[in-house]
DNA sequence: ATAGAGCTTCCTGTAAGGGGAAGGTCAAGA
DNA sequence: TCTTGACCTTCCCCTTACAGGAAGCTCTAT
């Protein structure tokens, strides 16, 4: 297969243009060549570098991790010990995350339940977030950076 | 009681200094009146407005979203309806986020599970992610947005 | 009087690109 | 041959929700 244009690649591994030019930009995956022109140009392993960077963001990994990543699947001597740990702290972070979302789920459910939503003015919800709390319903949580 | 700093009012709602600041200045909450040196004052009415965004913030609605319920809040007429129905989407937004994050963890905890973790160089999890997959653990998921 | 805490504005940076402008290039059709 | 339209390039600003820090003014206590 010969080389491959911007477009050709983005799509052969699934990802928007746009997304590929950012990554030549950072450095990430690099295009294989320029044409005279100027146009990059992708050949087979860079194509397959963006289709492994697309997989691994789909599970989730930022692009610092992707480049990670990526450095241990080139250098094959490395041990699977890495890449595991890798993964199972990703897991890790998942679990968190899915803990702190249904919590919040359920509160608001809860509240909402409760909101007649109707035309009157009266509602729990907004009750609530005032602060002339319902102890049994609403506790207050710490904000971190990962909670969203 | 009396006018508060800026310190005080964000002690008493929760937040940092620099997010009320930012608040100011993007007009979600503004401070109730400046001192003759030009520092922010904020009255009762505003550190209640404060602390009703940052319980609207833990709830997980985004800044917009706070403006829109504080519009609400602030005007008392409006029917309940329309909170709830800005509640229940949110239910829902984080329900579909739930499963995302859920189905991601199983199928990265199935691929960990595989990896031996030693010194050997193979690695299931770099193999899926490279694309010689296993057809039974890794499918394409298309990304949206909201997938984080 | 002076030190130190607290306040102000302004600037830069974050993650991961999206949108769009201005302009060069390429292949196909008339 | 000329032109049209699709594609490519770089450059710049926009997004969320702030955080960090610099330069400089103000307030309180000693």
């Amino acid at each position: 297969m010969a080389l491959q244009t911007i477009r050709e690649a983005a799509l052969s591994a699934g990802l928007p243009v746009k997304t590929v030019r950012y990554y030549d930009e950072i450095g990430l995956v690099r295009s294989s060549a320029r044409s005279p022109a100027g146009y990059r140009l992708y050949d087979a392993t860079a194509c397959h570098k963006l289709t492994f960077v697309q997989r691994a963001r789909q599970f989730n990994f930022s692009l610092d991790e992707c480049r990670e990543l990526l450095d241990l699947y080139e250098n094959r001597q490395r041990p699977s010990r890495e890449v595991k740990k890798l993964a199972l702290a990703k897991v890790d972070f998942l679990q968190q995350r899915l803990t702190t979302l249904s919590d919040l789920k359920q509160e608001l459910e809860a509240l909402a339940e409760r909101c007649s939503g109707d035309d009157r003015p009266d509602c729990p919800i907004l009750t609530a977030m005032a602060g002339d709390q319902d102890a049994d319903t609403v506790q207050r949580r710490p904000r971190s950076k990962d909670e969203l």
